[in-house]
DNA sequence: TTGAAAGCGATACCAT
DNA sequence: ATGGTATCGCTTTCAA
């Protein structure tokens, strides 16, 4: 029925280890017969069996990307990278893998459970992006499998998120604190005072990590500084989504109806955020920017205080794509071999204000 | 080194054979057998060798999807309904299989490679997302390509493109002239007559449908009905994406100082369309919305017209991944067996007007 | 209900 | 440079 490696020998009159190697091209091969294989390939319409190839070679050629949520575009630009660097045209050898994007949904048993498929597919490495659960014993089962897979030869990135204990993984880490920081310094630089804060799931280190840098551009400003848990008063905390950040918004002013900036923990929130200011009649700025914008021109015109803080999301991934395909037990936990960039700079973080300082 | 088949046999005391039924429940096997069998696999934490099992099989439980943009959030929901309904927790047999998420980035060699991938692994299904490229000599090859593939029994979906000739494949249907008729019956209704049209990427069959509908429904009223290839002025083609959105509304503003409007033939050009609008100081109308807006309530709300258009986007990838499970050779070419619902009405088509209908 | 054994298709080591 | 062949781990008749 379909065409296997003995059939190919078989026209090309060479056995079949010379076409596995003329495939692979691992060994070295007398030209006229590597010409007289590939033709059989091309004639017969052969297709390597994958799993077979897998089984015998003890790995295969699968990444697994992970992402919490594939219908933000955040993830979706970083898994599209990842893919792009480890695809068809990605360079030196490694090439020529598949990503499998696997959606958690950012719970715990999803990415457990999505670790346990790819590591039944006995992939090559798996990518695991976005925030982290914070939560220890979630956290100990992860490390647990990613070390199983490492032991089993599976590269592991963490694109996002802070290395763990105990696990050997190339990291690609992001400024979550500074990039926070450096927006509500923004928005202060701007006259704001009263600011509320929009965060995102309670227990994700990203959470934590953009609050952290928020307040501490308040407490440098002197801002909500007097009064206790005042900084708490204006903190909603919700999911990385629309719906949050609406929600959170019109919690928000509930609670502090003088509040002049609203800040969003992430880009979607953000968008949630707008949609509540809008139905309120109030101003929102032309400068609330959207992940993926910054390949229009015009939107980075328009908010050239955060060009700096803005981050090449794709090449992050991108980044993370190629510590996926180098070798194991090159420069673990930091970055890696041969052009490998420094660890990037910044997250992105977008905020909505209610465009009214000092009102 | 890593566990196997028979090392849980032999912890259990039953041979390999058992521990295979038991794991794949297919054959009847002892209540108190299975216990063992059970007991030992998790002692061990076994996890099965998928390449192995795989090629005993015939047949893997990797389901390929093959997006054009994961970066746009139409198909970030698409790819991610398709992996819910396939994954873990999917519904009577055929659960627990992985999506494998392929970025084609709307290139005809990037399907036929990602195709090729999926062929090696042995996929169980492929779902094709997102409109077609209309050029003969692809599509043939595509043809080709995807026959070769349900010979080998993998299962065909496609989500938003229309049937291919000869080959045996499930079709959710998106009614691409349909909403995007809608659209244009929605600003006409508002009083506007000098439309532009922001249209796909030429070649692509949603391209060609939306400009259909939308030119069915000019028609319809008489509007550019008078002058030979008015409609054409003010027509501007591009990528799927915000920078040509943004690029097609300078151009039709540049071509067509008086427009009123311009619709968009998707949610991601029309966010750069807005951009363009807004840049020029053009009152940008609040029901804009974007792909996935719709579990924000006040998105929805304010926009009443387009409320019938919309798709409830996650459902159809939901669908198509319930196809995808379906046994082959049910109901194909149209829709399928047991809890296939009819193919969905509309496809999701947003427009961005300047506000100034009559001006 | 369970076991024994023959593949599945490619890889890689050992010869030649 | 090329061929023979054991091996990878699981599935699936065929018997018992």
């Amino acid at each position: 029925m379909t065409v296997t490696l003995a059939d190919v020998a078989a026209r090309a009159r060479v056995s079949a280890a010379t076409v596995s190697r003329v495939l692979n091209g691992n060994y070295p091969v007398a030209a006229a017969t590597r010409e007289r294989v590939l033709r059989a390939v091309r004639e017969l319409d052969y297709v390597v069996n994958g799993p077979a190839s897998s089984l015998a070679a003890a790995t295969s050629d699968l990444v697994g990307v992970l992402v919490n949520d594939i219908a933000d575009p955040f993830f979706g630009i970083v898994a599209g990278a990842v893919g792009g660097a480890i695809g068809a045209g990605a360079p030196g050898r490694g090439g020529g893998k598949l990503a499998v994007v696997c959606n958690t949904g950012g719970s715990p048993e999803g990415e457990l459970t999505y670790l346990t498929l790819l590591q039944r597919q006995r992939a090559a490495a798996v990518v695991l992006t976005g925030g982290a659960l914070e939560d220890p014993e979630h956290t100990a089962a992860l490390a647990a499998k990613l070390a199983r897979l490492t032991e089993a030869g599976t590269r592991v990135v963490l694109c996002g998120r802070p290395p763990l204990p105990g696990v050997r993984a190339a990291v690609v880490a992001f400024d979550n604190r500074g990039g926070a920081r450096r927006l509500t310094e923004h928005l202060l630089g701007l006259g704001h005072r009263r600011i509320g804060y929009a965060a995102g799931p309670p227990g994700r280190t990203t959470t934590r990590h953009r609050l952290e840098g928020h307040r501490a551009a308040l407490a440098a400003a002197g801002a909500h500084a007097g009064r206790d848990g005042e900084a708490d008063r204006l903190t909603v905390y919700g999911a990385y989504d629309r719906r949050a950040g609406h929600a959170a918004a019109c919690e928000l002013l509930r609670r502090e109806p003088g509040l002049t900036a609203i800040a969003a923990a992430n880009d979607t929130v953000a968008l949630g955020v707008r949609v509540a200011l809008r139905e309120r009649g109030l101003r929102v700025p032309e400068d609330v920017s959207v992940t993926g914008f910054d390949d229009l021109p015009c939107a980075l015109d328009a908010v050239p205080a955060l060009t700096t803080v803005r981050l090449p999301l794709a090449e992050a991934g991108a980044l993370a794509g190629r510590l996926a395909l180098a070798a194991p037990g090159a420069g673990e936990s930091g970055e890696s071999g041969p052009g490998a960039a420094p660890p990037v700079g910044a997250e992105l973080v977008v905020r909505a204000s209610t465009g009214r300082p000092g009102a």
